[in-house]
DNA sequence: GTTATCCTTTACGTCAACGTAAGGTTTACG
DNA sequence: CGTAAACCTTACGTTGACGTAAAGGATAAC
């Protein structure tokens, strides 16, 4: 039965992150410690949101904008206009995101078309690329 | 005939950035405005280059890491080393903007699963929701 | 000619997201 | 008992990416 509740220590190595992130990131209140003594102890849904925090610093989104987020994934018994709002916003979210991977999948293209420019470009000078 | 020389002014207007910026991306040498007395010109290289540094903030990438992506597309008659070192810089790139789609790709999966999920909670509360 | 617009440089300010150092407490071990 | 490991708080420092203010030159319009 693994404890369900982690030391700061444990979150460390499973996230690879410092102490001073996690409590940076519950001083900004994206997660919720809960508290034996002075220690803090992480919960399941503290992991689950740190997974998502994580996640959506490597999009580009700010602490910020993934706090709000956040609610959607564990909504206790809010108000329905709270409900409401949030779910708006995550549309929105949503909306940015799937752009932002319409645009990915240029840049992508792109790169990759230049890459092969590239490798014609240093086969005529007689380079060998390793094969991948 | 569009004179392929833009002062910055025209330039902000074009790409949304203020002066500030631009000379923010000279100095940290990202674009390279020729200079007629004082006042700065923009070529259309400049712009080309304006366009995929704006693109990479939009994926997360810091200045110094497009900086170096840029050497991709306006390669000059650099040295066979650099420009192997260039290619091979571009395809870890290319991987991480990969990984990235993939994984923006399950996120846009989840949060519109967590979306249904919503509505249903909120149709369940009798919320009516504009039809988008 | 002066008023306005557009540009310039220099330099200090700011905000997010932590890093880092100093000093204090609690638990575990030899 | 001492000391080492792991935790804590407080608080100042840092880095990236610009913002903003001050002071001034160049040109066009009236």
């Amino acid at each position: 039965m693994t404890d369900d509740l982690m030391t700061i220590g444990q979150m460390c190595d499973k996230f690879d992150v410092t102490p001073r992130t996690l409590r940076f990131y519950e001083a900004k209140e994206l997660i919720f410690p809960i508290r034996e003594g002075q220690k803090r102890l992480f919960t399941k849904r503290d992991r689950a949101r740190l997974k998502l925090i994580l996640q959506g610093k490597r999009f580009g989104f700010s602490l910020e904008e993934i706090r709000q987020l956040l609610n959607l994934y564990d909504l206790g018994d809010q108000q329905t206009t709270q409900l409401t709002k949030t779910y708006e916003l995550a549309q929105e979210r949503l909306q940015v995101m799937e752009e932002q991977r319409d645009e990915l999948n240029e840049a992508i293209d792109d790169l990759k078309e230049q890459l092969t420019w590239f490798e014609t470009e240093l086969s005529h000078r007689g380079v060998k690329l390793a094969a991948e």
